[in-house]
DNA sequence: GCGTCTGTGTACGGTAGCGCACAGTCGAGA
DNA sequence: TCTCGACTGTGCGCTACCGTACACAGACGC
């Protein structure tokens, strides 16, 4: 399977894919983490899930279809393998646990979009923001991240001071600190009690299925 | 394929399937509809879509799962063909297009839950309710069914006060009319206007796949 | 006719988040 | 060292929706 995928770079900013555009390769991030943005004339932007080295981006291939519905954004730097759409549409077809493995893991995004549409409906943007950063902190490197407060804004729905007020009061407990675009988990566990449950439910669905 | 299935009716107010449980069937209703409710432990539940003959009921086999994660409902009275769950596992590896047509169904879905978690997040509860009452017009058999305030709420996600609210503009508007449980459409094309573009955006989505 | 239940209308205070506007403040590059 | 742009903090009025409570009306059985 290797053999059949190249390196390629997740640079920060880079679009990886836009809705509505066909899609010309499955990437399998080994490090750094993609923001998945679902579109809406509508509305404004939601993301709808974040993928690091847990998961791949273009499972919708798997169903046949090569057309994009979702914006897939580089948000933290790192590194991924990649193959070319019809290549993996031929494994897929070749190799049965392969296939197995790719529907387990569309079952499981399709549970965390379930969740993040009942998430953003009813939760309040401190708690919406806690379980973020753990998402992220789960995919990180280290404690630290690039992030600016209207980038997160921007992602969860929400102002840029419903944020600054979030933020404020998670960093006067303690919990993060940031300053100028670089955040830093400081608490861990005092975040998890911070967060509303769909991170929990999240991550049980996770390793349940996979 | 008919051959294996067997008919079954659909009672308002059955629940098909409860989440965490052994999926044992397979629906495809031939009349009614069915709601797709999320749950969650942290927030109230949330309708994710509904399904009426143009789809089915647990596509998420064809994805190698058999529990579900959500409840079914019925909310309209019909009839569907339903088959076992291991039997239509065996017929889908049997059968290329059957599984093709099924993996697209599965998009479909995908795609419709994630609009769903924008609208349900950024759109006023009229244009929702609007949208809602659109999506069980397309599916029932006239333009009237039974369906109370409070039920809609439910499904919505708000209070039932929201939706006296909301119907009862419609109603002044001249595009429904409801006494007691009882709702109907007046102006088919007027509450399309009125709903958020949620429902034409849906509508495109599963006229472009199926 | 009478009570009872279900469904709908209305009211009221409370609040999270919105749109907008503006003021600091830090950092990088000239 | 200075400037400029990016990032963050704060204020203010507004509104959609929430929780709660209560009143009324049609439906139904006795």
């Amino acid at each position: 399977m290797l053999a059949l995928c190249e390196p390629f770079e997740l640079v920060p900013g880079t679009v990886l894919c836009e809705p509505g555009n066909p899609t010309h390769h499955v990437y399998f991030p080994t490090d750094g983490f993609v923001s998945l943005l679902g579109l809406n004339h509508d509305s404004p932007d939601l993301e709808v899930g974040i993928v690091g080295r847990e998961g791949m981006l273009g499972a919708a291939v798997a169903l046949g279809v090569a057309t994009a519905r979702l914006r897939l954004v580089v948000l933290g730097a790192g590194s991924a393998w990649r193959i070319g759409t019809e290549v993996f549409q031929r494994e897929l077809e070749r190799n049965a646990p392969l296939r197995g493995c790719v529907n387990r893991y569309l079952y499981v995004l399709m549970a965390q979009m379930t969740s993040a549409g009942a998430c953003h409906r009813f939760h309040l943007i401190g708690p919406r923001m806690a379980r973020w950063m753990l998402m992220i902190h789960d995919r990180a490197r280290g404690d630290s991240f690039q992030v600016t407060q209207q980038t997160l804004a921007y992602r969860l729905g929400v102002r840029r001071v419903g944020i600054t007020n979030a933020a404020g009061a998670l960093q006067r407990s303690g919990l993060i600190e940031y300053r100028r675009g670089k955040m830093t988990v400081r608490d861990r566990s005092g975040l998890e009690a911070a967060a509303c449950g769909c991170y929990a439910a999240d991550r049980q669905a996770y390793a349940e299925l996979l």
